[in-house]
DNA sequence: TTGTAAGCGTTATCAG
DNA sequence: CTGATAACGCTTACAA
């Protein structure tokens, strides 16, 4: 007994562990309909439901029942090496953009009877590679990741060993895995039309990590968008920021803000990044969007109270997600199928941190 | 029973993918060690691994390394009956209160080689039932539990059922089970003070739903500390949510203001409440703090970034997940531990919303 | 249609 | 100290 408790909690103390009723299983089951366990397994199971006659099946059925028999997906998954299960490999549970892609790939599991097993990898290789150890060492059937770098060693390997795999946001260079993202390129297209109809004619681009998909495909639609409505592609314009983060965000607009400040506009890889320039702002009392006008990416919650609301990209995160988890069952279920990889549609949010310049 | 199993069980035959090299066993490792699986089993296993000669044991251990053994969690977990699984229940990742609360569970369960399994039950009793079957049947060794309401017989029967079990942010009624919550009621006590130190005189309060503890506790702490600092405890001051949402939070905020608008500051129940109430703000131009003063509770991410910043009251989310998850371990690992509860520490964070009042 | 038996990969309990 | 053996709860050839 430890000497010092907290005077806090006076429970009175109790009988340990009381009755846990050990669940019943399939032998019990059996037994309570005076058949074999096999027998009991075939009645149960719809599959093999056929094999049994209907009277002993429904022996079984009302003994499961009386019995409130739980099958041991254990022990099946032993037998069977299939967990009904799927790994879902995320960078930080706690960025605001994948909880609603999370709820999107659940929503399609669990009809189907899988679940997902969530782990973050703090966007470090090391416990990423421990994460998806575990995952697969528990038989998931296959894996949602959302944590692919162009250049990712581990799961380009993983890809050769045949590991059942569907990348959502992002991909791997060169690597033909189902993926399901964001039509990026389109969405900074929209950003930079919008920019150009208010009138701005340099405009800035905070770029996401040139390590991932999605910060190239944006940096790199950024520039063609630029150069479509007749303005120069001037590098000193862009500024790369080595993570999707606020801090990160705020970095590269002070660096910005260093080389030139003649920029009217500012395109951000993402709303954490454009949250970054909104920290700017506020130390620098630069108006926004009087003096500068900033547009983000994805769309995450409560966008539309900050001050200004921020204009944004609108991503479908629930259908990304529900589309990535129906793909990753294709796999499972129909492995003959031709894997394909789809680019949802995005939409330009409009709101309050975009008008035309002043300058 | 189950009257019908998940589509997903019908699965036929087994999709074989390209070279996915077995896994190797335990018997693969006795093998190359020259040793017989059980002896193998020992030497593997911190445990027991002074059972076995330490020559013996150099030997399975390098055999283990050069085929890169990795234990089958499913097969330990069908004869040893532990999973090092916890399960979570939470009512909706999608909430941002959760995402960083996980994380301290995670943060906590790691070190100790465990992992956390995440559910989400929506509010929906049903749902709950089904998840938490779902995790009990997979051998988790104990829940920690977000979604307890004051009455929940669920709960209750699980306790009486001895399952292992300690309760995040919210409580059941009578239930002595390990519970860790902020100090709800100091909280708003800080709350009403900052009011009432910067003159208001009228303060209403948009309370939770009456069917948690969180909800009660705040409500009541509401009534006594508004007593403390000698105003009126007027009932009419006082609306309930249906639920924790910016919606419900909107709705009472109608309410309140159709019912007397001489009130100059709300303290919500919490942040999305507070939420709600912006909203009202804005569609009847209401101005805030210069009109109304507001106060959040929880500090949820982004909060600065309102307008006006939303001043709030914080509660140690990481902190509390990883106390959380400290108490299940030792519930799991020191049964004869006495259980105790504990109260985290809050304090009140003063942004924008608050002011003088100006009538 | 049903029972028998083997075995999924471990660990626990015996002997030796 | 180590090996044999028997489970854990389930599925599935195969036999009857």
């Amino acid at each position: 007994m430890r000497p010092d408790q907290p005077a806090a909690l006076q429970a009175t103390a109790e009988p340990r562990r009381p009755q846990a009723r050990q669940p019943s299983t399939l032998r019990d089951v059996a037994e309570a309909a005076g058949v074999h366990a096999a027998t009991a397994s075939r009645a149960l199971n719809p599959k093999t439901q056929g094999l049994v006659s209907a009277a002993t099946a429904r022996r079984v059925l009302k003994a499961a029942e009386t019995l409130g028999y739980q099958p041991n997906p254990i022990a099946r998954s032993l037998k069977t090496s299939r967990s009904f299960t799927v790994g879902l490999v995320l960078p930080d549970l706690t960025n605001p953009l994948f909880p609603p892609i999370v709820r999107g790939i659940e929503d399609v599991l669990a009809p189907g009877g899988y679940s997902a097993w969530i782990v973050n990898t703090d966007n470090d290789p090391q416990r990423e590679l421990a994460q998806i150890e575990s995952l697969r060492s528990r038989q998931v059937e296959g894996l949602i990741i959302a944590t692919a770098r162009l250049d990712h060693p581990l799961l380009r390997k993983m890809h050769d060993e045949g590991v059942r795999m569907v990348f959502v946001n992002r991909r791997v260079e060169n690597l033909d895995v189902p993926t399901v993202t964001a039509d990026d390129a389109t969405g900074i297209a929209l950003a930079v039309k919008h920019l150009a109809d208010l009138g701005h004619t340099r405009i800035a681009h905070l770029a996401g990590p040139q390590s991932t998909s999605t910060g190239v495909v944006r940096s790199r639609a950024f520039r063609h968008a630029i150069r479509d409505h007749g303005m120069a592609d001037d590098p000193s314009l862009v500024v790369e920021c080595a993570r999707w983060s606020e801090a990160d965000g705020a970095g590269a607009m002070r660096e910005l803000l260093g080389r030139d400040d003649r920029f009217t506009a500012v395109v951000a890889g993402n709303d954490l990044i454009a949250l970054g320039c909104y920290d700017v702002f506020a130390e620098r009392r630069i108006s926004c969007p009087a003096d500068i006008s900033v547009v983000g990416f994805n769309d995450m919650p409560f966008l539309d109270k900050l001050s200004p609301p921020l204009t944004t990209v609108g991503v479908p995160h629930h259908d990304i997600g529900a589309e990535a988890a129906r793909m990753l069952l294709d796999c499972i279920e129909q492995p003959e199928r031709h894997p394909r990889s789809v680019l949802m549609a995005v939409s330009l949010v409009i709101r309050g941190s975009t008008s035309r310049p002043s300058r």
